[in-house]
DNA sequence: CCTTCTATCTTTAGGAA
DNA sequence: GTTCCTAAAGATAGAAG
């Protein structure tokens, strides 16, 4: 078995994803670890457009900060509110049905922002957390991140039965 | 050399922060090869205490910069002024019946996309997720991901260093 | 698709200089 | 603290079921 893989974009598809799978999850043991062994914080997330969902350790609280980032740049804000509808989004689709023509690439880009965008709305994260107002959402907040936990784990749990 | 480590707090000074300065190190390499092998997005922050600056992976510029470059390629924007000139799409209609198979595949995978909101909209998000006392919720919320992390794992390996 | 197997490559704990 | 070393542990690509 030739086992050791050039670093570059592997283009066989199913490669591609059980490679991802396999590290995706050592990345998130790796970061388990780490943050065990040394008594450290640390956030991660990974966003892929043959996943339904973004990868994320350990919390989207965790990842708030990372995503803040981003919204501090202004041409984000800008096409936020351009590309993030789910209506402007289906008009796009039926005009892909019809006649859009893009290169892969691109196009693997495109949607990895869309859904980028929109967690960042969904998460609805401030641009400046220093000025937000702590109010008692504690339960609602709470409640969610159970049902998030409950379907990450399922998820998981599915497929590992050992 | 023994060199199994139970996996738990290192109390050690030198051991823990030696095991510190190598794992985030490879962690970066971790998620450097996952990007570059799958062409996804993805970024990592470390706190440690005794850093003075939080491991970031990329860089903010890094990923700020890749992502706005993506909005600004041209062929982005000539493809979005394409949406609407009717007849540019018509005189173009048959170079792209030969793409059709590429059509089909892209438009898959934006029905993927638009069921992800569908299947987030089910989470019912609230939008003001983010109005949220960081210091009550986030050590609770981490510590509860870390445990359903570390119980996935467990699980999922055969070795045991409890 | 998903699991399991395993050869092979990579990471790393603990020393040593 | 830093860098190099190396045996052992861990991760994983590819194949097979």
């Amino acid at each position: 078995m030739g086992k050791k893989v050039k670093l570059a974009f592997i283009t066989r598809d199913t490669a591609r994803k059980a490679t991802y799978k396999k590290r995706v999850k050592g990345l998130m043991k790796k970061l388990n670890e780490i943050t065990t062994l040394c008594e450290i914080k640390a956030c991660a997330i990974v966003f892929n457009p043959e996943d339904l969902e973004p990868q994320i350790w350990p919390s989207i609280q965790g990842v708030q900060s990372v995503l803040t980032q981003f919204l501090h740049v202004p041409e984000f804000v800008r096409h936020r509110k351009m590309l993030n509808h789910e209506s402007y989004l289906k008009e796009k689709t039926q005009k892909l049905n019809e006649k859009l023509k893009k290169q892969m690439k691109e196009n693997r880009e495109m949607k990895m922002i869309l859904q980028m965008y929109h967690y960042l709305e969904k998460w609805n994260i401030p641009e400046d957390l220093s000025i937000v107002d702590h109010n008692d959402l504690t339960c609602v907040i709470d409640e969610k991140m159970k049902e998030i936990n409950m379907k990450m784990m399922e998820m998981d749990i599915n497929d590992q039965r050992v």
